[in-house]
DNA sequence: GTACTCACG
DNA sequence: GACGTACGTGAGTACG
C-alpha cells in the first residue's frame, strides 16, 4: 500500500482493554506451567487477536489497524469529577501483571499498540477516528462499548467482535432513541452507574431520548426546562443543571488527544513469524503456538516441558515438592551487579518470592537485617544488609559485618521491582514484610500470600505457619529459627547471626514460599475458593497494613492515673480479704483461694476440676456472694480491678510506640477459623465496655488534635444473617420493619403482646436469640439465664416450635458438615469441621461450631468486604480507618467532616454484601462520634 | 508449657 | 442413663 492515509483507506481500531477484561473474566485462572505466572488473560487476548486477524483477511480487509489501551487510572475526567469511575472495583491482582504482556502480545502480532497517559482508550479512538474521517477514509471500531457509539456515522461503524454484529447509525438509534450526534445528550441526562456518571436523578435512557427528540439538543432542553409539563421532571432538570452539564463533559470523548503517531504509522503489517513465535513460546501457549505456526506456514517451536511428559496438571505442581532443597546452592548477594541479575530474572518471570529478616517481631519497631528472594524452586538468594559483628560492647560498638551492600543502594535497586505492577511478590504472611518495607519507603505491590492461600483452602484443618505448611506439603523440615537465635535469655537477634548461616536459613524461607505458591495457586481453583482468596483475603492485606501502621492514639496519663487508683483500691480489698480469711494468701492464686473458701471456711459448692483444684471462676464466686458471703464478693471486685490493671492500664502503656505516640495492633488474618480477624500485641478487640469501670479505659483511646473518633457498627448482624440463611419469614419481616427483635421473639414465644413487654421477658428472649446463634443447648441456656435446666429446655422447645426453620437449618447444617467435612459462608468461605463425626462430648462441640461458623463467618466476610472497599471511599475524605472489632469499625476524622464520612462509610457497610449476595434482610449500621472511643461507641 | 480466669464480639 | 456443652478469640498470672 504505502503512501498517506486518505480516500479508500480503512482504519480498524481495536478496544484492547475491553478484549483483556473479557478474556480475563471468561477464562479460568490459567497459570504458566513453568513458574505459575497467571497468564489466562494474555492467552485469551492472543486468541481474540488471532481470530480478529483471521476474520479480517477478506476483501474488506483494513489498510490500517491499531489496538488501543487505557493507561493509568487518572484522566482529565477525574479532574472534572473526582468520583468518576469511583465505584469501579480495583483491578484483580492476578490481572495486573498480565497488562504489560498484552502490550507485548500486540507488538508480537506486529500491530500498532497505542496508549497515552491521562487519556482513556476511547479518547484516542475518537481522535484517530476524526483524523481518518477528515482524511476521507473509513473507520471500524472493534468494540461494543456504548460510550463509543457517539462516533458512529460518516463512514464510521462499530463491530461487536463477540457477537459478530455490526453497529451502525440504525443500531445506535435503536439503543439511544437518538442519532449518534445526540448520544452524549442522552447519556448526560441518563447518567451511567458503571462509570459513576451522575446524570439527572430519575431519568433513564427512554425519558432522556424523548426529551432530546422534543427539544432538539441538551442545551435547548436545559434553557427551556420550564416548558416541561411534568412537574417532577421539570424540577429535576432545573435543580441538577450543573450536574447534567458536568455529566455531558464526562461522556463526551476528546477527539483532540495529543498523539505522537500519525495514521500512516498504523499501516497493516505482516507479522514477523520469529518474533511472534518467540513470544508465544515464552508464554508457553502450546495449542495457540501450534495453530498460529500452521497459519504462518512455519515449524512450531518446541515448548520445553518442565514436567515429565504426559504429566497431569496436578502432578505438574508437584515439582515444588520433588526438586530437592540444596542450601549450598543459595546465593549470597554482596554487590549491585549480582542483585541486578536477580531483579532481571524476577522481572522476566513476572513473579518472585520475598522474605525479610528483621531484628524483632514488631514490624513497627524492628530493623531490616536482610532480604531473600526466590524466582524458581531451588533458586533463591539472600541479601544481607544489616548484619553486625562484635558483642556490642560497653560503647555499643556495633560494626557492620563485611561484604554487605549498603542498605540504601540495595533498596534503591529493589524498589522498582518490588513496586512493579507487572511482578507479583509472593510472601508467607506478606503483611509483615510489606509493613517493614513500607517503613523504608518501599510499597510492595501486587502481592500473593501462601499463608492466605492455605487459609482459604484449609481453615479448620491445620495451621498455616510456614514450618507446618512446608512439612505437610513439601515434606521438608525448614531450618528452625531457634538453631540460629537460641532461646530464652541467651537469645540473640537476627542481625547477630553470621551471614553464611543466615543465607541458608533466609533463602530457604523464600524458596519454600515460592514452592508453596506454585503448589497452592492451582489448588485454589480446584477447591473452589479462588473467589474467597481473591476478594476476601488477598485484597485485605494492604488495607490492614495501612490501618496497623496508622495506629490509634492512646493517652498515657489517663492510663497511668487509673493504674494508680486501681492499685490503691486493690490493696484495700486485699487487706479486707486477708482479714476475712484470717490469714494472708495470694488472692491471685485460684488454688490458694479455693483452699481458703472450701477447705478452711467450708463454704458450699466446692467442686474440683480435672486437675484436682477447686473451681473459683466468677460464676462460682457470684453464687457464693449471692448467699451473703463477703469474701468471694471482695475477690470478685479485686479480680476485676486486677484484670483491668494488668491487662489494660499497665500493659497498654507498654504498647505505645515511642515514635508515633500511638498503639499499633496486628491483625492476624488467619487467627480465627470462621474468617474473623484476631488482634494481637496488643489485642484491641477486647477493650472493656460492659462495666462502668472498664469503660473508662476506652476513654484513653483518643482522637488527635482537631479530629474526632467515629465508630460505626452493624446492628445485630448475626441474627440478621440467621434470619436469612434459615429463611425465617417472621424474623425477616421484623428486621425489615425495624422492630425490636428480642421483644418480638419474646412476644412470639411467651404470647405477650408487644405493648405489655417487660424487660425481664425480653432479656430471656435475647439470651435465647444469642443461644441459637451458638448452637443452643438446654444446659448452656440454663447456665446463662441461671434457671433450671428443664425450664431452659422448655424455652428451647417452644422456640423451635414457633420457628421451625431454625431447627431445620441446624439439622441441615450438621448433615452438610458430616457429608462434606466443611461448612460454608454465603460468600463461599469454607470452614472445615474434621471433628464432626467424633463420638462422645466432642460431637456436641463440633456440631455447635458447625452451626455457628456459617453465621459468624458470613458476618466476618461482610465486614471484610466493607473494609476492602473503604480506601476507595475514603479517598479525598479527611478520614482514616483505625480499628476493626468484628462488627465495628473505628475511624479518625477531621472535625467537621463527621457527617460526610459517616454517610459514606455507612453506605459501604450496609451495602457490603452486594452484589455477591442479596440478603433478604437489611443491614443496619449505627454510628457515633466523640473525642474518645468511650464517647464514640 | 498448661490451666485458669476474664476481657471482647 | 450419664456425660458435659453455649460460638469465636488473646493475654496475664500462677504453677509445675
Amino acid at each position: 500500500m504505502g503512501g498517506t492515509f486518505g480516500k479508500g483507506c480503512h482504519l480498524h481500531l481495536i478496544d484492547g482493554s475491553a478484549f483483556i477484561f473479557r478474556a480475563f473474566h471468561a477464562l479460568p485462572p490459567l497459570t504458566r506451567k513453568s513458574d505459575g505466572l497467571p497468564i489466562g488473560a494474555v492467552s485469551g487476548f492472543c486468541n481474540m487477536i488471532h481470530k480478529y486477524v483471521q476474520d479480517n483477511a477478506g476483501p474488506d480487509a483494513p489498510t490500517h489497524v491499531a489496538v488501543v489501551f487505557d493507561k493509568g487510572s487518572h484522566t482529565f475526567r477525574n479532574d472534572l469529577y473526582d468520583l468518576y469511575k469511583a465505584n469501579r472495583d480495583a483491578m484483580p491482582e492476578d490481572l495486573r501483571p498480565q497488562i504489560p504482556l498484552t502490550r507485548e502480545a500486540t507488538r508480537a502480532f506486529n500491530i500498532a499498540c497505542l496508549e497515552q497517559e491521562g487519556f482513556e482508550a476511547d479518547d484516542i479512538i475518537a481522535t484517530l477516528t476524526r483524523q481518518a474521517v477528515e482524511a476521507g477514509g473509513r473507520v471500524t471500531i472493534i468494540s461494543s462499548d456504548k460510550d463509543l457509539m457517539q462516533l458512529v456515522g460518516n463512514g464510521v461503524e462499530m463491530l461487536d467482535a463477540m457477537k459478530g454484529k455490526r453497529i451502525g447509525v440504525e443500531e445506535v438509534e435503536e439503543k439511544f432513541g437518538v442519532g449518534p450526534d445526540r448520544v452524549v445528550d442522552v447519556q448526560a441526562l441518563a447518567g451511567d452507574s458503571v462509570d459513576n456518571i451522575p446524570g439527572a436523578p430519575g431519568i433513564g435512557i427512554k425519558t432522556a431520548a424523548l426529551l432530546i427528540q422534543e427539544f432538539g439538543d441538551l442545551e435547548t432542553l436545559l434553557d427551556r426546562a420550564d416548558e416541561i409539563p411534568q412537574p417532577k421532571r421539570r424540577q429535576t432538570l432545573v435543580e441538577h443543571r450543573t450536574q447534567i452539564e458536568l455529566s455531558k463533559r464526562l461522556v463526551t470523548l476528546d477527539s483532540a488527544t495529543p498523539l505522537d503517531i500519525t495514521l500512516d504509522d498504523l499501516e497493516v503489517r505482516e507479522p514477523d513469524p520469529a518474533a511472534l513465535m518467540d513470544f508465544l513460546t515464552r508464554m508457553e501457549f502450546r495449542t495457540l503456538t501450534k495453530r498460529i505456526a500452521e497459519g504462518l506456514g512455519v515449524e512450531p517451536p518446541v515448548i520445553a516441558d518442565t514436567n515429565p511428559a504426559g504429566a497431569a496438571p496436578s502432578e505438574a505442581a508437584d515439582q515444588s515438592a520433588t526438586i530437592p532443597f540444596r542450601p549450598e546452592d543459595y546465593e549470597c548477594i554482596r554487590d549491585a551487579a549480582a542483585l541486578q541479575r536477580w531483579i532481571d530474572a524476577a522481572t522476566a518471570r513476572g513473579l518472585m518470592a520475598v522474605d525479610t529478616e528483621t531484628t524483632g517481631l514488631d514490624e513497627m519497631r524492628c530493623d531490616l537485617v536482610g532480604i531473600s528472594l526466590a524466582v524458581e524452586p531451588g533458586r533463591a538468594c539472600y541479601i544481607p544488609l544489616g548484619h553486625k559483628i562484635g558483642e556490642g560492647d560497653l560503647f555499643g560498638a556495633d560494626v557492620l559485618a563485611e561484604g554487605q551492600m549498603p542498605l540504601d543502594e540495595a533498596l534503591a535497586l529493589l524498589k522498582p521491582v518490588l513496586q512493579d505492577p507487572a511482578v507479583i511478590k509472593i510472601g508467607q504472611n506478606m503483611k509483615y514484610d510489606a509493613k517493614v518495607l513500607a517503613r523504608y519507603g518501599v510499597h510492595v505491590a501486587p502481592i500473593d500470600d501462601t499463608m492466605l492461600m492455605s487459609y482459604a483452602m484449609n481453615a479448620g484443618l491445620h495451621g498455616h505457619g510456614m514450618d507446618a505448611l512446608s512439612e505437610r506439603y513439601l515434606e521438608h523440615q525448614p531450618i528452625p529459627i531457634k538453631s540460629l537465635l537460641g532461646s530464652g535469655k541467651a537469645q540473640i537477634t537476627f542481625d547477630r547471626v553470621p551471614i553464611d548461616e543466615a543465607v541458608k536459613y533466609a533463602a530457604e524461607d523464600a524458596d519454600i514460599t515460592l514452592r508453596l505458591a506454585q503448589l497452592f495457586k492451582p489448588q485454589l481453583h480446584r477447591a473452589r475458593v479462588t473467589t474467597v482468596y481473591e476478594t476476601l483475603e488477598r485484597p485485605l492485606v494492604p488495607v490492614l497494613a495501612e490501618m496497623e501502621m496508622t495506629g490509634i492514639r492512646v493517652d498515657r496519663d489517663t492510663l497511668s492515673r487509673m493504674s494508680n487508683a486501681f492499685a490503691q483500691k486493690m490493696a484495700a480489698l486485699e487487706a479486707e480479704i486477708h482479714d476475712l480469711a484470717g490469714e494472708t494468701f495470694n488472692v491471685g492464686s485460684p488454688k490458694q483461694l479455693g483452699e481458703i473458701l472450701f477447705d478452711k471456711m467450708s463454704l458450699p459448692g466446692g467442686k474440683k476440676g480435672k486437675t484436682g483444684a477447686y473451681a473459683t471462676g466468677a460464676d462460682v464466686l457470684e453464687d457464693l456472694a449471692a448467699e451473703g458471703h463477703d469474701l468471694p464478693a471482695r475477690v470478685l471486685d479485686w479480680r476485676q480491678l486486677s484484670k483491668l490493671k494488668s491487662t489494660y492500664t499497665d500493659a497498654l502503656q507498654d504498647h505505645i510506640n515511642p515514635e508515633t505516640g500511638r498503639v499499633h495492633t496486628s491483625y492476624v488474618i488467619t487467627g480465627a477459623v470462621t474468617g474473623r480477624l484476631a488482634s494481637t500485641d496488643p489485642n484491641l478487640q477486647n477493650i472493656p465496655v460492659r462495666t462502668e469501670e472498664g469503660r473508662r479505659i476506652r476513654a484513653a483511646f483518643v482522637a488527635d488534635e482537631g479530629k474526632v473518633l467515629v465508630s460505626l457498627d452493624y446492628s445485630q448482624i448475626e441474627l440478621r444473617i440467621l434470619a436469612h440463611v434459615a429463611g425465617i419469614d417472621a424474623l425477616k419481616q421484623a428486621f425489615r420493619e425495624g422492630q425490636d427483635i428480642h421483644a418480638m421473639t419474646a412476644s412470639e414465644m411467651f404470647d405477650v403482646p408487644m405493648d405489655q413487654m417487660t424487660p425481664e421477658i425480653r432479656r430471656q428472649a435475647k439470651a435465647i436469640n444469642f443461644g441459637v446463634i451458638y448452637g443452643i443447648s438446654g444446659f448452656g441456656l440454663a447456665r446463662n439465664l441461671r434457671i433450671p435446666r428443664g425450664e431452659a429446655q422448655g424455652f428451647i422447645d417452644r422456640y423451635f416450635e414457633r420457628f421451625p426453620g431454625i431447627k431445620d437449618y441446624m439439622t441441615e447444617t450438621v448433615a452438610f458438615a458430616k457429608a462434606n467435612g466443611f461448612v460454608q459462608t454465603l460468600f463461599g468461605r469454607k470452614i472445615h469441621t474434621p471433628e464432626i463425626g467424633a463420638k462422645g462430648p466432642q460431637a456436641g462441640f463440633a456440631q455447635r461450631a458447625a452451626i455457628n461458623a456459617p453465621i459468624q463467618g458470613t458476618a466476618a466476610d461482610i465486614i471484610r468486604r466493607a473494609m476492602i472497599r473503604m480506601p476507595g471511599v475514603l479517598k479525598g475524605l479527611p478520614a482514616k480507618m483505625l480499628l476493626q472489632v468484628h462488627d465495628e469499625l473505628v475511624f479518625e476524622v477531621d472535625k467537621g467532616a463527621e457527617t460526610g464520612v459517616i454517610d459514606a462509610v455507612r453506605e459501604v457497610m450496609e451495602g457490603a454484601a452486594m452484589p455477591a449476595v442479596k440478603l433478604d434482610v437489611p443491614l443496619v449500621v449505627d454510628a457515633g462520634t466523640g473525642q474518645n472511643w468511650a464517647e464514640a461507641h
